[in-house]
DNA sequence: TATGAATGAGTCTTCATTCAT
DNA sequence: CATGAATGAAGACTCATTCAT
């Protein structure tokens, strides 16, 4: 780490460079959302000229889609590892939910732009190249409601409605809540509490 | 009737015009957000000059505005007329997130505008000013779920809890159906009846 | 006069109208200067469409002129009754100096109007079609100059330098008060006194 | 210094650009006011695109404030300079007046800009903020004139009202000049001449 | 005489992006 | 790798004016 000599900061290799930008970018999406993350709020964030950013990236929406990959990434990892624990079926699914929501509650900005924006058939936006990595989180999640659907606990419906209802309630309470932040709701805790319990006793038999 | 002779159009008195401008409006906003939507674009699509929305609204948030309280006042309509059913207090509960989520699957632009979007503290936007309307729909299912509560049925946590919680599942199976429509869904159908009976087995008490 | 049955105006003969929008014209164009003198103020001042004020005008630089025109021949009326005067050129002088002072002092919207705006050769502008009643004015004031020049009154120049130089001098007095009307300013007619005694004493032989 | 090969425009290092924006915009200014001065008049003047203006200056206001704060730096110098001459108070007045009038004349842009245009209380205008310049500059010329009152020969009035009076008969002498070029006016000097003579002579005793 | 609806040109300003250095 | 200067398109909105009724 050597001292940079001028106001700037230090002109590192150009990973460093890169990583500050999509953390500013990240910031700022937060922050000012979608359409209010200019290139120049995040140039001047960095500390450098908004040119600057086309050296690293192609174009606005690609640091969106590596924001998003970063997302996608830790929720992979997420569910990878849960599904690896030794543990009865329901927990797993207990726990690939709460950590779903987690990283939700906690990540707001990410959510939204993963989850909350619209996807449509053009598929330019940046949520699409998430595919990939999407995918395979959902698939983890898939297979542990089908592992218990094969054990035959599921009251109602198949594997396939078990597992996207679910997903849908958790990201029912991810997004009203980041989309109303103002509204008087109890803890997130308890919300997301009564839902699992909820949910799994309604869904799964012993 | 007679034929416009002119370019302008001649549409008849005005009326029309305002409810023309709100539809194409609410298809925009949807496809396009809150800032994507521009006056030039809902204009065009009207077949309009930009300036000609000047004459019918202030600007382009009361377009909005009245956009959402339409919206919301179908849901409130909804709401007050389950009330009043003579039946089940769980079967009012049920009857309201079926019509709450039917309302949004078949209204999504409208849906996405009031429950979608981010609500900032500033509450200068078009979505907040549904404040009165959504309050007293939120009201009456609340009244309900607290009925429930008040007959000692709810297995788990409290009214309030049982009332947000049942609200956020069923808002997360709308926004995600909505948001990701190239997702291969269950039916609609099959994925809400799966969380209702889930939800309702899972929470409440015969 | 006929109690007029809606809340509109009476729509009395045009001449009562003509005048009505020149009055609210006035007044906007005083408060808020000349470009911000918009047609659709006016029109909204006096309680029509603003499609209706080129019934009576054929457009905004027209209201302008007439106003224009409206203080020019005041100004006339006062020079023409003091010229009548039997009394010393130089208290006709003076009197004329005194009223011109008064009037700018006590219409500062026209004066602006007429004397702060410049006039381009172009002459297109409202200020311009002012000319023939400006010019009798000019040569009234001018006529009684010359007189005291023919009595060998002046201790400088001729008639036509020291015709402008009152008359400049005196514009700046009004011209100042009205485009700085916050600064600190002894009283007007302090002000006044003072630049009439001191011009009339310095360059007058008795 | 290479020819530029692309069409546009390679003027050197931006310094020149900031002065040429300056130059034209008050060319404008002069010519068509406040209101009618254009950002996009101003930018086809210089060339450039109308965003370019943007890059030098914060907005349209920031353009007339360094117009103003120009023409009084000007006024301030030539009053500091004059009043450390070691000659009669009245000599000084005069200079200080005459000076006043040259720069008037021959800077007509300018001059407009800051003492022909309103000065409303809001006082956000640009002209508002060349206040400290124009405060020192009359206070420079405010105590001349006092010093001259110490000395009793100030036929009439105060210094404040002398002051301010004469300010205002020299003003009127370049504001109308200005405003009214067509006008057949006495050629500028002698009407100076004639207007400092009169003034000065009936104002101060020997 | 009057109007509501409409328009095209114009206002300032901001955006993502590009060019030459 | 980075920059300052520049751009064209677009943003919301206002203006004077006109058209058909």
């Amino acid at each position: 780490m050597e001292k940079p000599r001028s106001a700037r900061k230090a002109k590192g290799d150009g990973h460093l460079r890169r990583a500050e930008i999509l953390r500013a970018a990240e910031a700022i999406f937060v922050r000012d959302g979608h359409e209010g993350a200019t290139i120049r709020k995040i140039a001047d964030e960095v500390g450098v000229s908004s040119t600057a950013l086309y050296m690293h990236f192609r174009d606005k929406d690609q640091i969106l889609r590596e924001i998003c990959q970063g997302a996608m990434a830790i929720m992979l990892a997420n569910n990878t590892e849960i599904s690896r624990q030794p543990i009865d079926a329901v927990a797993r699914v207990r726990m690939m939910l709460q950590a779903y929501m987690d990283f939700g509650l906690q990540n707001p900005n990410a959510y939204r732009l993963v989850f909350c924006n619209t996807v449509d058939e053009a598929a330019t936006g940046p949520t699409e190249l998430v595919g990939d990595l999407g995918s395979q989180t959902y698939e983890r999640f898939e297979s542990v409601v089908t592992e218990l659907a094969g054990e035959g606990r599921l009251r109602y419906g198949d594997a396939r409605t078990a597992t996207q209802m679910l997903w849908m309630a958790c990201h029912g309470l991810v997004a009203l809540r980041i989309t109303r932040p103002t509204f008087e709701w109890q803890s997130a805790a308890e919300l997301a509490a009564a839902m699992l319990d909820s949910l799994l006793h309604g869904l799964v038999t012993d």
